[in-house]
DNA sequence: CGACTATTTGCGTGGCACGCATATATGCGT
DNA sequence: ACGCATATATGCGTGCCACGCAAATAGTCG
């Protein structure tokens, strides 16, 4: 099933979508250019265009994997285990950084989290993003509604719970991002935001 | 307070965004070229960009200024309302039909609702939608701070309510579009979507 | 090996976003 | 009512981007 051919392809979408982030992060969404990018994944430009129909796309890329981890991950929890706690566990487990960002030595890495920091700023990057968290939301729904029995078309319920989680991690991000000094753990965050959610967000005290 | 600069900045901002979503249902996304648009407003074409930065933008506009009517509207309803109560009410007031719609002769309204339909599936529409939809989420993020009186950059709180309720009115608004006939009244789906996320989304009965 | 199909590439086209300089419209103090 | 200061509209030029098309190249399978 896994012919080379197979194998190419998605090397070079990775190798595309990892060029495009690192070089944006670096140099900012203007200085990039699709010519560079695919310079960088070693590729005519032309080809870029065959896997990524723009440039805000291929950088949204990886966030669209990751967010469609999410609902994979939530299929793979055991049936009997309560449908928030196994959507807590399914959203905490995408948030394991990756070996390239790992392998940085930590003077680039303190560099590497300011560029992420403007190139979430960038507003024709927030749209993409949201949207490949639309598309990984739909599949979460699917999801749900196997996990809980519920008909997708004729009910709203488990389009509900995956915009709920969806929302919930969203929000948990952008405390991290915005809150600097000293972060509270992502992880905590996550918790929490699915703990409210699950108890019907009541009005807490003052 | 209102001069007549400000009243005709209005006024072409408005144009621009009808004209650019009225073309668009009318022909199709790439069948509009910001020329038309532009010339269907009574404006240059180099005017369109000091007032929407894309095409995309300026279809979207009218979405955000609804999306941002429902957090002036939470501002609006009685203190003593309780926050669930308020927001539902707050999201059931802008879904009142706009004149230039209500005036339609029935034929063309059907063109019309198909026209919107195919415009919402336009994957480039999509993220400037998304995107506006997150804006309106901060102002209303804003609205829950004040209305319950808690802290907007330390607590998550307000951000997760904001970010629940708009997800409740996409999922409704979706959940409309897609069952077509008969459709449930938008209204009820909306109240129903908002009481479930009150009670903590609970599993369903099976 | 040899035909078959998928993928890559180069080239050309149409359109878009925007910087900059200029013309025009509005606001405001006198 | 007038004219200066400021805001907005417009025209033009530039660089980049997305994509259609056709030729070249590379994997796949009998």
């Amino acid at each position: 099933m896994t012919g080379l051919r197979e194998r190419k392809k998605a090397e070079t979408r990775a190798a595309l979508g990892w060029a495009a982030i690192h070089l944006t992060a670096e140099r900012g969404y203007d200085n990039v250019r699709v010519e560079d990018i695919a310079a960088a994944a070693g590729v005519s430009p032309r080809t870029f265009n065959n896997y990524f129909s723009s440039k805000a796309e291929a950088i949204a890329s990886r966030h669209l994997d990751r967010s469609l981890r999410t609902a994979a991950a939530l299929r793979e929890r055991p049936a009997d285990e309560p449908l928030w706690a196994a959507l807590t566990q399914a959203a905490l487990e995408q948030f394991t950084r990756g070996p390239e960002v790992e392998a940085m030595p930590s003077p680039a890495h303190a560099q590497w989290v300011a560029g992420v920091r403007t190139m979430l700023a960038e507003p024709a990057l927030q749209g993409e993003r949201l949207r490949a968290v639309a598309v990984a939301e739909a599949e979460l729904a699917a999801a749900v509604a196997e996990r809980t029995g519920t008909d997708l078309a004729t009910t709203m319920y488990p389009r509900l719970v995956a915009a709920a989680a969806s929302a919930a991690v969203a929000v948990a991000m952008q405390h991290y991002l915005d809150s600097a000094d000293p972060p509270t753990p992502i992880e905590r965050l996550i918790t929490d935001a699915f703990t409210q959610l699950a108890a019907g967000l009541p009005a807490p005290p003052r």
